[in-house]
Order: structure tokens, then sequence, then C-alpha cells
RNA sequence: GGUUCGGUAGUUCAGCUGGUUAGAAUACAUGCCUGUCACGCAUGGGGUCGCGGGUUCGAGUCCCGUCCGGACCGCCA
């Protein structure tokens, strides 16, 4: 070892020995008689003094040293004179005795500081530079420390960590594949797994009764600031269970995480149906740390009471919903913020039409923008259902009802940003259940598996796959914590004679389902236990312990928004040579 | 595929309704300074204003195109 010691960890108890320290220089202070040398390794910073006095010859290389030369120095421990509290080591310093220079260093393009110069576009190129900063590295140290906490308590409940294969087969459903040319079978491809889900499922037909995996999956779709193209989830499966077990056992995952980790209990999560989640937050991810639940005035739901139509205005006579959120005592928005509102809502990415608000005075007297069509007393019964009081904002959007819950979904973030109800470090983690198995798809005019087609219908709706598949909910559920969905799974299908059923009414052909998942089909033929697992995003999981929006932060070496690496610059043209080998002809315009 | 914001010194940015020689901070270099710790002080070098075209007597500034980057929509079973 060429160090006895490293930067963080000398302290005032260690005054008088001699150490011999390795590292990067920080930042130096040349004060004429003395030079100071702040030396930086993963541990931390200690400081070097050199001192013309005692050694000019070593103060005058001390001098010449350039930010981030790799350095060796040996010297005596002491105690400052004058310390500096704000330093971990900052009781103490090294007299140096000897110096040396591992390796000199260009001047690096941005500071390698907590409070770095470089954009993010620099940093990435220079990623190596950047994963110098703490604060990138201590993103690492919590990705590290997650890992290894979720692998302590899967390993606790016989969870068997099992590898499954990178190389596998495209599968037309879902997102689009990664694909991987085969030299040996020309013409034909590998894809690159968007997850192991078929070979999770195979690994329960084989007995194994609870696997799990820390794996990279790939998705060759648009990204993100929470969507990078290869992404890593904990993948889990478990055998002879029902979904209240899977609920319970991943529930513990996340309270050992938050608990270990963070330090945090978590109270028991809420358990929460899809359609109340898209009632009442209009929105599949509930960003539940703050109330302001959805109210309707006006809906097609069958005895729902209408408290908008008859008084001749327009949008809301000829609107399927009619739905409004209560902002606690924010009837003193300006003109101004409530026009900015306006404009938020009608940006093409959210694109309301419009919105309607009303102020309750604090003097109880209610004013809208609607005035000219309802009286006080119409507002007055608004008020009422909206459980609204003085000093409150009412703010309401209406149209086609999907549209205008995904509006004012967003309108109600936004106003829990601006009122500070999205504490970084609040954590409120629930279940979202009972998710529609299928979604219809106008272009293919067909039935989409919502989840994946391996997805257990609920018990209860067996008879409606017959008469109103849309209506059947399926036997899935996610985990939302602050309205990001960190994971999801769902009870599979184990019985053969329902999954043909189901691949019937997504429209495969007995050929198409054979050839896709035949190797799955032949398996389950074999004893297939029931079965069922979850996923979770792992990096997503890191970005919300860590408080970033941004998963990219957490990942040491990232995609940008294009799918570029812009530090070892891929992807990249290969050799004609290698193409040829390959069976490939390029066809660019 | 679309919306939107941005691209000016090594870096982060300012630069007004078009008008002298394009600025600041920081980084860098040199010198001075014996208790600094974002050390201080002084001096200095550093620019194809992303690229191409257009309007104009005149473009960093206005217009069109294009490239690059960020955020978002579509997409992401």
């Amino acid at each position: 070892m060429l160090r006895t010691h490293t930067c963080g960890e000398l302290k005032i108890k260690n005054a008088g020995i001699t150490v011999t320290l390795c590292g990067w220089v920080q930042r130096s202070r040349d004060l004429g008689g003395m030079t100071f040398v702040d030396m930086r390794d993963r541990y931390g910073l200690t400081q070097l003094v050199f001192n013309m006095d005692t050694n000019a010859e070593l103060c005058k290389m001390a001098r010449q040293l350039g930010r981030e030369y790799v350095i060796m120095a040996t010297g005596r421990v002491a105690e400052r004179s004058s310390k500096n509290p704000k330093m971990e080591t900052g009781d103490i310093e090294i007299l140096v005795t000897y110096l040396e220079i591992l390796n000199v260093a260009n001047t690096p393009p941005f500071t390698i500081e907590d409070q770095t110069d470089g954009g993010d576009d620099l940093r990435m190129k220079f990623r190596y530079l950047d994963l110098r900063r703490n604060t990138v590295r201590s993103n690492l140290e919590l990705r590290h420390r997650l890992a290894i906490e979720t692998r302590n308590y899967l390993d606790k409940e016989k969870f068997l960590e099992v590898e499954t294969p990178v190389l596998i087969k495209s599968t037309p459903e879902g997102a689009r594949d990664f694909v991987v040319p085969s030299r040996m079978n020309a013409g034909q491809f590998y894809a690159l797994p968007q997850s192991p889900q078929t070979f999770k499922q195979l690994l329960m037909v084989a007995g194994l009764d609870r696997y799990y995996q820390i794996v990279k999956c790939f998705r060759d779709e648009d990204l993100r600031a929470d969507r990078q193209p290869e992404f890593t989830q904990i993948d889990c499966e478990m055998s002879f269970v029902q979904r209240d077990d899977i609920l319970n056992t991943f529930e513990g995952l996340i309270r050992h995480l938050f608990k270990a980790v963070k330090g945090i209990d978590i109270p028991p999560l809420l358990l929460m149906s899809y359609a109340d989640a898209m009632k009442y937050y209009g929105c599949d991810k509930p960003d539940t740390r703050f109330e302001m639940r959805f109210v309707e005035l006006k809906s097609d739901d069958k005895g729902a009471t209408d408290l908008t139509s008859g008084k001749n205005f327009k949008v809301f006579d000829d609107a399927g919903l009619v739905v409004g959120i209560c902002a606690k005592g924010c009837a003193g928005y300006t003109r101004k913020q409530l026009d900015e509102l306006t404009d938020f809502v009608k940006r093409p990415q959210i694109g309301a039409n419009g919105m309607v608000y009303l102020r309750y005075g604090d003097d109880g007297v209610l004013k809208s923008s609607v005035d000219k069509f309802y009286s006080s007393e119409d507002l007055k019964k608004w008020a009422d259902t909206m459980n609204a009081k003085p000093g409150d904002l009412i703010l309401i959007l209406a149209g086609e009802p999907n549209k205008t819950r995904k509006a004012l979904s967003e309108l109600r973030l936004e106003m829990g940003t601006l009122n500070g109800l999205r504490d970084k470090n609040n954590y409120s983690c629930l279940w979202v259940v009972d998710f529609p198995l299928l979604e219809w798809n106008e272009e293919a005019n067909r039935w989409f598996a919502m989840h994946h087609p391996f997805t257990s219908p609920l018990i209860d709706d067996f008879a409606l796959l017959d008469t109103d598949p849309g209506l059947v909910r399926a036997n899935a559920y996610d985990m939302v914590i602050n309205g990001v969905e960190v994971g999801g799974g769902s009870i599979r299908i184990h019985d053969r004679t329902m999954q043909s059923r189901m691949f019937d009414l997504l429209g495969f052909s007995k050929e198409d389902a054979l050839s896709r998942f035949g190797f799955l089909m032949n398996a389950f033929e074999y004893g297939a236990p029931p079965h069922g697992g979850i996923a979770f995003g792992f990096d997503r999981l890191c970005s919300l312990f860590g408080g970033s929006e941004t998963i990219r932060d957490f990942i040491a070496f990232p995609k940008n928004n294009s799918g570029r690496d812009v530090m070892i610059d891929a992807p990249a043209a290969i050799e004609d040579v290698q193409l040829k080998e390959l069976s490939i002809r390029l066809d660019l315009k």
C-alpha cells in the first residue's frame, strides 16, 4: 500500500503519529512563507502544510502543484493552531516531510466542488471528473447502500438471486426492443430484455420458489429525466402466493430500506383502487403527500348530481365532466397568478381549454370567473360540495372526462408545488391496485394488455371477459411513492386455458402465441405453480431516496436526452468488415 | 414525430427598441504576502457570439434553415 491512512480519517487523537496519504490536490493556498494544500480522496479532505523556514525546497515544490495532481505525502499529524470547524479533519494538519507527485493533471474544465461551475453536458463528457465530486459520489454510495440492504432483506426472506440471459428474443408487445445481430445466424437478431419477465416465471415452474435479481433492462424508447434506455430493476417473483402475500413482502422491503438507509419509520401503506386514484387524483400514481382531492360537480356516473347544467354556460353544459380542486387558503391569489395558472393548463402539453376559478373570500363572499351564469346560491352549493371554507380557492376544469382529469391532475401537482406541499424529505407510499386488464387501441383496433399478457384477471371479473372485457380488472398492483411509480407487478396466469383465453382476447392466433411465447406455454404444461411478482425501478428508488427528480445523478455513466453516451461517444458507426460479417447492409438516405 | 427553453472567454452567465474597441464573476498564468481554509492583493493572457443563409449603411441582437443540449407531450406491455 502506498498510503497508511485515508484523507478522511485523521483526527485530533492521531496527533503525533507519522502518516502517508495519497490523493488529489483539491486546492492550494500559497501565503508566501507557507503553503497549504487540501488533499482529497474518496473519504475526505486533509490539509497539508509546507513551511519555507522548515524546508524551503519542499515548500517550493508544493507551490508548483496544480489542481487534481495526484500526490503522495508523508508527515507528522499535528494539531492546528487555527482550526477549521467546517472541515471533518479541521482540527489537524500534516507537517509534510516528503512529497511525491504521482501524476500531473491538466486543469479540469470545471471545478471539482460540491457547487460546480460545470453545465450538465460538460459534466457528462468528463463524467470521471464529475464523479470525483462529493455530491455525485455520495449518490453512488446511496445506490450501493440500497442494493446491499435490498439483498439483505430478500436473502433473509429466502429469495434466491439468479442471473437471466441478456441476449434473448424480441417480443412484439410493449416497448421497442434493442436488437443485437447474430453473426452465426445470419439475418437473425437477439433482443435485449425489457425485463426478465418470462425467465422469472420459468424459474417458478422450475420450483425455485422465490427469485430476485438486481438486473439491467433495456427499452428503446425516448428518454426523460427519469427514463434511461438501460436501467436497473429489482426483479422479484414468488410461488404459492396471493396478492396480499406479495404486497406484505414488498411493503416489508420498502419499510426495511427506509429504516436501514434513511432511519425513517414509514406508516403502513394505503391501498387505493385504480378507479379511486383516477376519480380523486386523475392519475394512476397520485402524489399523496397532500390531499386536494378532486370533487366532481358534474359527471356521467349513475346517480351523480349535476350542479352546473342549465344555466346557459355552454362550456359546462357540453362537458362530460366538471371537476375541481380546493386549494386551502389560496383565495388571496391575484388576477395575475390566476392567469398564470390558466396559461399553465392551456399549454399544449396539458391541453385544457380554460380554467374557472371561484374565490371564497375571508368575508364569506364568493367571487368567480363565471358570475355571469351562476347565482351566489349556485356558487355556495359548489363551495359546500367541495368542502371549501372562507379563504379557499376553487379551481375547476371541464371537458372530455379523461383529458380533463389528466389536466386537473397536473394542476393539482402545480398547486401542491406552489404551496410547498411536496417536501422531498416527506414520504407518502401507497399501493394502487385493481388496474384494468386491457386497454383498447384505436389504431390497431384490438385490446392490448395494460400490464403484460401474463397478468391474471381478478376472479370476481372472470365472467366479464366474455361480455365486457374493458371492465375486467387485473390482479395487478403498483407501488407509488410521492407521485412516482417505483414498482409494479401482478399475479400471473398459471393456467393454460386462461392463458390461451388471454391470447384470444389480444387477437393472437394460436400460431402467433406459440411462436412468441411457446416456450412459456410449453413450460406451463409441466406443472406451473400459482405465482406472482413485482419489479422495482431501482434508479428511481435511488433518486427518490436521494431527493432528486432525475435518475441520471444516480447512474455512474448515464445517457443523455438523445440516448447518447457523450463521454465515449456512443452509439457509433461500425466498420464495413463488421457489417459484412453480420450480413447487414445499411439503408441510410 | 411534436411543444418549449437555451447555445457569447476554459467555465457559469450579462449584453436593452440593431449603432464606438463584446463585459462580469470564476478558472488559468505571473508577482507579492508565515495560519490560510471559497485566503488576500496586483498584473496579464484568453472570443469564428454553435453553424449556414437572409434583411440592413450596420447583426451577438431581427428573420429563415440547420446542428447541439435541457424540460415536457406522444411513446414507455
